[in-house]
DNA sequence: TTATAGATTAGAATGATTATAATATGTTAA
DNA sequence: TTAACATATTATAATCATTCTAATCTATAA
């Protein structure tokens, strides 16, 4: 539970201006006891509970493409009709129920190490992400 | 280089009349020397070459979406503004080149075996994908 | 041949995302 | 402290992939 205070350095930290839409978007997105996944309307909800200060649209798609930039934030690789993010920045993987549009965390560890053996000449690796597609286990 | 006719069976096995607009596009997808990635764009684009036959948009997504449900196709996680389908229906994974909007085939061969050591209570998993995201060697 | 379930179509509707351009605000330097 | 200006916010419009609609057509089974 970090003040707004720390999100004002936080943010200057990163070249970007503390406005007060920022600050806001910095406490619902971290000031939760755990991290979460969302996607801009659920972040808008969010931001609308408790509050009457609204933050406009348009704002709210460039903070959060803002911080994916800085890596406070990053996009996780599904087709979906809205695009996921994720609070959890760490090096880890998702599990997506399809049925209930859902994603779960898949710790790195539950994962068994494993490496890429192919590479591509004047290409570097940005990121691997492992996408599990889960499904009812009982068929009807 | 399969004929019309063998189409034809196919599409008729699978529960799927064989129209000439379900046949050009099995034409399009299936007669290709390689299996490639494409987008319902890229689709209509090659359906159009070569011939005066137009087939709508929506008979496009239809078809495209009726396919996947049969496996004929696969649906690839990328967010991207469209979504790519792959004619390589086999278990292998992706590289994405976000600067050039690339994809680019990972064998299921060259990624070391793995295994997911977490389940999901009353969840089976469908299909296991990993994106390989790169980027330029070189920064400058 | 005919009936009909399923397929195709053009065009409209939807909905997430991005662009626009006017207004407001944070920051820097005097 | 203030002025100047670069940057951010906003409401609204625009974009664009995808889906829906409802009229028309077609493959096929009887």
């Amino acid at each position: 539970m970090a003040s707004s205070i720390e999100y004002i350095e936080k943010l200057r930290k990163s070249g970007l201006r503390p406005t007060k839409q920022r600050i806001r978007i910095c406490e619902v997105l971290f000031n939760a006891n755990e991290t979460f996944h969302f996607t801009i309307n659920d972040l808008i909800k969010m931001i609308e509970t408790n509050t009457n200060q609204k933050i406009s649209l348009a704002t709210v798609y460039n903070t959060v493409h803002a911080f994916e930039k800085k890596g406070y934030v990053k996009e996780i690789a599904i087709n979906s009709n809205q695009t996921y993010f994720d609070t959890n920045t760490s090096d880890h993987h998702h599990f997506f129920d399809e049925k209930e549009k859902k994603l779960i965390d898949l710790a790195n560890e539950d994962v068994e190490k494993f490496k890429i053996k192919k590479n591509i000449s004047g290409k570097k690796i940005k990121s691997i992400e492992i996408l599990v597609k889960v499904d009812s286990d009982n068929q009807f």
